[in-house]
RNA sequence: GCCGACGUAGCUCAACGGCAGAGCAGCUGAUUUGUAAUCAGCAGGUUACCAGUUCAAAUCUGGUCGUCGGCUCCA
């Protein structure tokens, strides 16, 4: 029998009969010991445990611990829910089933709509085919056997996918048992891998992703290889649950959302300290920058709207209202404002580039079904800016902006995703221009050594942009800083600048947001700190805790000290125990506590106390 | 907007056709306390809203509003 060499990760090469699989391999190495091994790398590209090799090859092992790994037990998984569906109801529809993040998910058409309670009986379903051990078989077929097969079935959306495959991609089927799937793989050796599986929610998601597709309802789940990593997975989400800006919201008194205005929060005064404190040290850092601060108004008539473009490109999302019977609009975004200020006066392109910020308040109708606490809100400030340039000066003020992010992010402590959205479907402008202006970015980004990503199609009406991403408690990304070129609003409004030759030039646009809105920035914030705020944000630094009542009139003192010298302290006075205030102060997450007694009161001095991290 | 779920005291929850209840928070009083909860008392509700079924509705049905998890969209 011929042999085969099989290198292996650590670089051990070993010697096989040819024809060998790789679940045989990995079983001699043991590298299967807790089940975690879900599939192989064989010269690069991912492969099934279940199949065998014929050629020399370089092979490493993929477990669940790697997110390749994770993935494919994840799609493994994902399959299984797809059969437990179809056994418990034959006439469901199949659309897709991915890996996802911390899961997976399968879409499917149901004859009747599913109800949330259905979720338990599937799962027991599920559980019944992990225990059932059903090899995960693959086959390769030609594109008219595959949808004969799906035809057969009565799976149109299969049908649909399968239709649409190029021409030189390989059309693979997997079957378990029962139940078989149009997939690429790599799947895992058989069902039993699944340890323990969990489906989270229901949803409704139209097909490939476009509303004027029909709804599918969308089954989320989550699968881990053993019982205990499965509880530990959801005792973490519950921990991060803790940190919902929403809760923290309430508990430490900072805003509140109420039915009487759906979207638009209302900031109490702890919400205040903290957005003050953000501000002042945006425009601190602005006016180093060479910024100049304007105000525009919330309301301008229709007339712009229409000249903007924003009537055309943004109507369905803006509030109107008539004043002497002429109609206006509640600002949507601050642009057209600024545009009227440079526009107000002569420029020079020796007064380029004009960094003009504005925080504007701006509203927008949101669809009712995203709004989201902070993070997805009807109302919101930006904090804008409108740079005004020569086209020379666009990627070094690009590049200016990129840093200023940067550094904003890294004072928070925040780590972000980048990403380059292109031209969108309702563009202004013609192709030509967009594509120059996405060059550039891309080539700002690239010289700035960024990775990022590129997501066509996503760009503003008016030009293509740099959007920068957070993470909320819950791992969900959230759009925050934006650059946007734009070549647009000059020619709509008709922006000029002097140049050396004494002839009239078009200057250059860029839209920046570094917060993004304050709104959505704070609430990634209180997340980010789990509402334990460092000193310099959180609204009250100090509680000023006396022993008995007979410290009150020291702890008085202390207090008209520190408040003197601009400090946010308070005194606890009530009649409870020192240990009970200093829970309380703990609770409401307050960075000192200074404990004032007898010993205190006569040296003059403090017992300093610092919050402890959790609680 | 669409799909699914949920709205009971400020918060967390109980009661699941038969008198709306608890803990915490709040208020009053006592206590004067040394590093994460002192004790006692009081108050707090048209059960989101509007209809309907029923002798009787927080509970069952329909609608509206809001919230939550997604989809689409977006800072």
């Amino acid at each position: 029998m011929p042999q085969i060499k099989v290198k292996l990760e650590k670089g051990e090469e070993h010697s096989y009969p040819a024809g060998i699989s790789l679940l045989d391999i990995c079983r001699e190495l043991e590298a299967c010991r807790d089940g975690a091994v879900v599939a192989a790398e064989v010269n690069g590209k991912e492969r099934d445990l279940n199949s065998t090799l014929r050629h020399d090859s370089e092979v490493a092992f993929l477990d669940f611990s790697s997110e390749k790994g994770a993935r494919i037990y994840r799609h493994s998984s994902s399959h299984v829910l797809a059969q437990a569906v179809k056994r418990l109801y034959p006439r469901a529809r199949l659309g897709i089933g991915p890996a996802i993040d911390q899961g997976f998910y399968y879409d499917f058409e149901f004859t009747e709509p599913l109800s949330a309670g259905d979720l338990e009986k599937i799962e027991a379903e599920m559980e019944r085919i992990v225990a059932e051990r059903l090899p995960f078989k693959r086959r390769e077929v030609s594109r008219e056997e595959a949808l004969a097969l799906f035809r057969g079935k009565g799976e149109p959306y299969k049908c649909e996918l399968i239709a649409e495959l190029p021409d030189d991609e390989v059309i693979s089927l997997y079957e378990q048992g029962d139940f078989i799937d149009l997939c690429a793989g790599p799947h895992l050796p058989d069902t039993g891998r699944i340890g323990a599986v969990k489906l989270t929610g229901l949803a409704g998601a139209y097909w490939r992703g476009d509303e004027r597709n029909p709804m599918l309802q969308r089954i989320y789940g989550t699968s881990f290889p053993t019982p205990e990593l499965l509880a530990q997975h959801l005792e973490l989400l519950a921990e991060a649950a803790k940190r919902d800006h929403r809760k923290l919201g309430r508990d430490l008194d900072l805003f509140s959302l109420h039915e009487e205005a759906p979207g638009f929060p209302f900031f109490h005064h702890n919400g205040m300290v903290i957005i003050e404190e953000l501000l002042s040290f945006w425009r601190e850092e602005h006016r180093r920058a060479g910024y100049e601060e304007i105000r525009t108004p919330l309301i301008m008539n229709r007339r712009l709207w229409e000249q903007s473009g924003h009537w055309d490109h943004f109507r369905e999302n803006m509030y109107f209202t008539r004043i002497d019977e002429e109609d206006y609009a509640v600002k949507p975004m601050n642009c057209p404002g600024a545009m009227l200020v440079y526009r107000s006066r002569m420029h020079s392109y020796r007064d380029l580039p004009r960094r003009i910020a504005e925080l504007g308040l701006v509203h927008r109708h949101e669809l009712s079904g995203t709004l989201h606490g902070l993070l997805r809100v009807r109302s919101f400030t930006q904090d804008d800016a409108h740079l005004f340039m020569t086209p020379e000066q666009i990627e070094p003020e690009v590049a200016g902006v990129i840093d200023m992010v940067d550094y904003f992010y890294r004072v928070f402590g925040f780590k972000y995703r980048v990403e380059l959205s292109t031209r969108p479907d309702r563009a202004m402008g013609g192709v030509e221009m967009w594509n120059r202006a996405e060059a550039i970015l891309e080539r700002v980004l690239r010289e700035k050594g960024l990775s990022y990503r590129i997501n066509a199609g996503d760009g503003a009406f008016y030009g293509p942009k740099i959007d920068f991403h957070l993470e909320d408690c819950l791992g969900r990304s959230w759009q925050c800083s934006t650059i946007q070129l734009d070549f647009q609003m000059p020619e709509k409004f008709d922006l000029t600048y002097i140049g050396a030759d004494g002839q009239k030039h078009r200057p250059v646009v860029i839209h920046r947001v570094i917060y993004g809105a304050i709104e959505r920035f704070l609430a990634l914030l209180i997340e980010q700190y789990a509402g334990a705020f460092p000193a310099w944000l959180a609204p009250q630094q100090a509680a000023i805790i006396p022993v008995t009542d007979r410290q009150h009139a020291y702890a008085a003192e202390v207090s008209s000290a520190l408040r003197s010298a601009s400090h946010r302290v308070y005194v606890d006075d009530r009649s409870e125990k020192v240990g009970y205030k200093i829970r309380e102060a703990q609770l409401k997450k307050i960075p000192y506590m200074l404990i004032v007694g007898e010993r205190e009161a006569a040296d003059g001095k403090v017992a300093v106390r610092h919050r402890e991290a959790g609680d």
